[in-house]
RNA sequence: GGCCCCAUCGUCUAGCGGUUAGGAUCCAUGGUUUUCAUCCAUGUUACAGGAGUUCAAGUCUCCUUGGGGUCACCA
């Protein structure tokens, strides 16, 4: 083989440029401007960030805000925010389609003057009444080409629309990386579609194209309901002499009842499940295994899916949205995850844990018993907070006629005792007093319980004493002796 | 309705012609724990239906059924 000594004789700027357009992969994520990013969005637009890492390519994020009504710029700061919180990076400066109507001009240009597409002048009645008149012969609707090949006299009083010349007959074949080639005939689906409409703003079949092209974005990896728009953007790709890239469609996430994932199912918005007190880890883990899978691996770090992710191996059926393995993937990272980190991420729900003395101890009690990071700073709090009331059923179930008595006893040893550290220290005194008293654990142990945290569950009771410290142990006891004698 | 996509436990999925159809989650039961949770063990539950091809089909083909997506001067 000659061409690699060739090849690497290339000036190093050279063998980059070429390297970069042969071989980098370029992924893009695209939404459109809603305010806020949601789940099916993240995991498309994770598996492109996957794909890109992976192979040392490019993850640009463009804004696709044509329609200029809604606010792209608060739509762009809310992925961004998201994109931080779960650390997901993109390349380079985002790109606004609102941004780009020169350029989009040049190319809708660039087709008229190659004759590739052409200004339609048919009144909006006119295509609602053609529109009504296939409809009441069962034809599918579609523009009949009337000014395909116009030449006469532009009617007066109607602002043009820009139309594409697309092929009338043959197959248009999408090679999918998910779906495998996705044939599709031009008679059945495609007619003379607006590029750019009367106000001369451009159409999102053709801007997609255009930017995919103009970035570089070889590889689109984005929700399957594109599929039956993807022909279209192919005719754009070929009459502007584009190269097509390599598409993966990702099937859609269904709701529970089996329908397209929206706005109205709940928490879509992706920094909802910061509030809800999931971690980045969690979430991301679970969004990746939502239609692709490695085998029968459930846990992946980062640095794993970047690793193992290949688009290639995306299912093709739709997956429904369901909660369970996410609460449980949320439990396993928080158990996971370090003392201080926990600390760290526990401040964000208001629980402030820096001066605790005994924060090792209390996380460590703590970080098995919670779904999520909102559910640990509230049983964080439980076990901080001097009871106000007691459990009534808990109460009529473990307060014993001997039970104040046995408090008694034990926090008369409590008190007497000078050094109390560590859980041992407390389990000790209760060993103790069991002894002494020839009575079962569970004789000093419910009434305890009830007198510490006011219910009947929790972690270990010489953990929790140790946690609070002799002085509010001894209030506690005094409390539930007080109230229930 | 036209076109397109899809179909394995309730859910997420493995399977890529020969498996007792596997894992995870959920649920249930048992063990550990003074309690609860964790953890461990065990268990229930699936190839939508029908024709082919083949010695052999969850796996290939076709049909049916069911579900979904999409059909704009929205993105």
């Amino acid at each position: 083989m000659f061409i690699l000594p060739v090849f690497n004789q290339c000036l190093p700027k050279i063998r980059q440029l070429f390297i970069q357009r042969f071989f980098m992969v370029v992924t893009r994520f695209a939404p459109s401007p809603t305010g806020y990013l949601h789940i099916g969005g993240l995991r498309t637009a994770l598996f492109s960030y996957l794909w890109a890492k992976k192979n040392n390519g490019k993850f640009f994020l463009r804004i696709e805000d044509t329609d200029k009504a809604r606010n792209s710029v608060e739509a762009a700061e809310a992925i961004l925010k998201a994109f931080e919180w779960l650390g997901l990076e993109h390349h380079g400066e985002i790109v606004y389609q609102s941004s780009r109507d020169s350029i989009y001009a040049q190319y809708i240009k660039q087709l008229l003057d190659e004759g590739k597409a052409y200004y339609c002048y048919m009144s909006k009645e006119e295509l609602t009444e053609l529109r009504e008149t296939q409809m009441a012969n069962k034809q599918r609707t579609m523009y009949n080409g009337k000014y395909r090949d116009f030449s006469g006299e532009t009617p007066e009083g109607v602002e043009p629309v820009v139309r594409i010349k697309a092929p009338q007959t043959g197959a248009i074949t999408v090679k999918d990386g998910v779906k495998g080639d996705v044939v599709f005939q031009a008679k059945d689906i495609l007619d003379d579609f607006v590029i750019a409409r009367a106000d001369g703003s451009p159409t999102y079949n053709f801007v997609v194209a255009v930017d995919d092209a103009l970035m570089g974005v070889n590889e689109v990896i984005r929700g399957d309901d594109h599929l039956s728009n993807t022909p279209k953007q192919i005719v754009v790709y070929e009459a502007l002499g584009f190269e097509i890239p390599k598409f993966y469609h990702v099937p859609m996430i269904h709701n529970q009842e089996g329908k397209k994932l929206s706005k109205r199912d709940g928490a879509t918005d992706v920094m909802a499940y910061k509030e809800m007190g999931y971690t980045p880890e969690a979430l991301l883990n679970f969004l990746v295994r939502l239609g692709w899978s490695y085998g029968d691996q459930e846990i992946f770090s980062m640095a794993e899916m970047v690793e193992l992710f290949n688009p290639k191996d995306i299912n093709k059926s739709a997956s429904i949205y369901s909660t369970d393995k996410l609460d449980w993937l949320n439990a396993h990272y928080i158990k996971n995850t370090p003392n201080s980190k926990l600390a760290e991420l526990l401040s964000a729900y208001g629980l402030i844990l820096t001066s605790h003395d005994k924060k090792e101890i209390l996380l460590d009690a703590l970080k098995d018993r919670a779904k999520t990071l909102k559910e640990m700073a509230y049983l964080v709090n439980e076990i901080i907070q001097t009871p106000a009331s007691y459990d009534e059923k808990a109460v009529k179930k473990a307060f014993k006629s001997d039970s104040i008595e046995i408090l008694n006893t034990f926090g008369a040893k409590i008190s007497a005792c000078e050094e109390l550290h560590l859980p041992t220290d407390y389990h000790a005194v209760m060993e103790a007093v069991v002894n002494e008293m020839e009575i079962g654990f569970g004789k000093i142990g419910q009434p305890l319980r009830i007198a510490l945290l006011g219910k009947l569950s929790g972690p270990g009771l010489d953990t929790v004493m140790a946690i609070i410290g002799k002085n509010e142990t001894m209030l506690r006891i005094a409390n539930a002796i007080t109230a229930h004698r």
